[in-house]
DNA sequence: AGCCTAGTGATACTCAGTCTCAGGTCTAAC
DNA sequence: GTTAGACCTGAGACTGAGTATCACTAGGCT
């Protein structure tokens, strides 16, 4: 029975532990920069020879729902995926280098009461991404502006 | 040359007017509710007989661009539009009867200006949804429950 | 009115994501 | 350790949103 960090996350969703399912988040989280799951699936080829297109999107699907990986919609395109800490959070994408950094929750927490309290709505959920330059692809702009 | 307030945004933003787009933007405008764009064409097709699929997506197209609707990504499903005020805002979607409420481009900007000094990016774009029970739905569930 | 560009309709196409099903594997119970 | 069964997997067919193409039409400027 495999220990790692990403083994456990899944047990504790109640999710089975396989080994295309440790290979996708590992693929995953070595990159930091959101992937679509047919680019997944390429990379992971290469190492795991078998393994199959719909088990990839399956498996996000499962790791999104331990909390593991998280989705994201870009307009007109395929949805991407990034590896997650525990714990809900958002995200800020970086559109130069494709980093993404994470929003912790509770800097969002005081907008949605402000929200529900101005608005009548029960808010449950709340998607709040952020794009733009991080720090030193806002340095590159100023320096070749 | 028309001069319906559609109309007048949509030459603002350097786009042609035509009977097609105003017809969408209509149709658009009468639901408060997201639609996709395979739902408005065929409530469209009533009414304008002979208007084609591709012509209501690109139509949704310039519409998003002119700034007269506003697209959304839900999770796994396909894209739905609403029609919007002019100006930046953001949008609380009620999942009970899938009515949208307006939120001010105003109450977000605090939060972008501290997520900037907090991580050091500069924010361009902020996709701020939230989901939840608007305050009908959820006097419904609570006399329901 | 006439010209040119952009928009339109029809249809074929692409491609992300899902479904199905036979076979394999994880997990819990014994 | 063995076993049973629920769940997962791989393959490939399928679905459906969205795009590309192209001949034709219509908006908008002169």
């Amino acid at each position: 029975m495999s220990t790692t960090p990403v083994a456990e996350r899944l047990r504790a969703a109640g999710e089975r532990v396989t080994a295309q399912r440790l290979a996708v988040a590992e693929t995953l989280a070595i990159s930091r920069r959101p992937q679509s799951a047919e680019e997944l699936w390429r990379r992971l080829r290469a190492r795991h020879a078998g393994i199959g297109r719909a088990t990839v999107f399956r498996t996000l699907e499962a790791l999104v729902a331990a909390g593991v990986a998280r989705r994201f919609e870009p307009e007109g395109h395929a949805s991407t995926y990034v590896a997650c800490r525990a714990g809900h959070h958002h995200h800020l994408v970086c559109t130069g280098c494709g980093d993404v950094a994470e929003v912790d929750e509770a800097l969002i927490r005081p907008l949605v009461y402000g929200m529900q309290a101005a608005t009548g709505f029960e808010i449950d959920d709340a998607r709040v991404d952020f794009y733009g330059r991080c720090a030193s692809c806002a340095a590159k702009d100023a320096a070749g502006a």
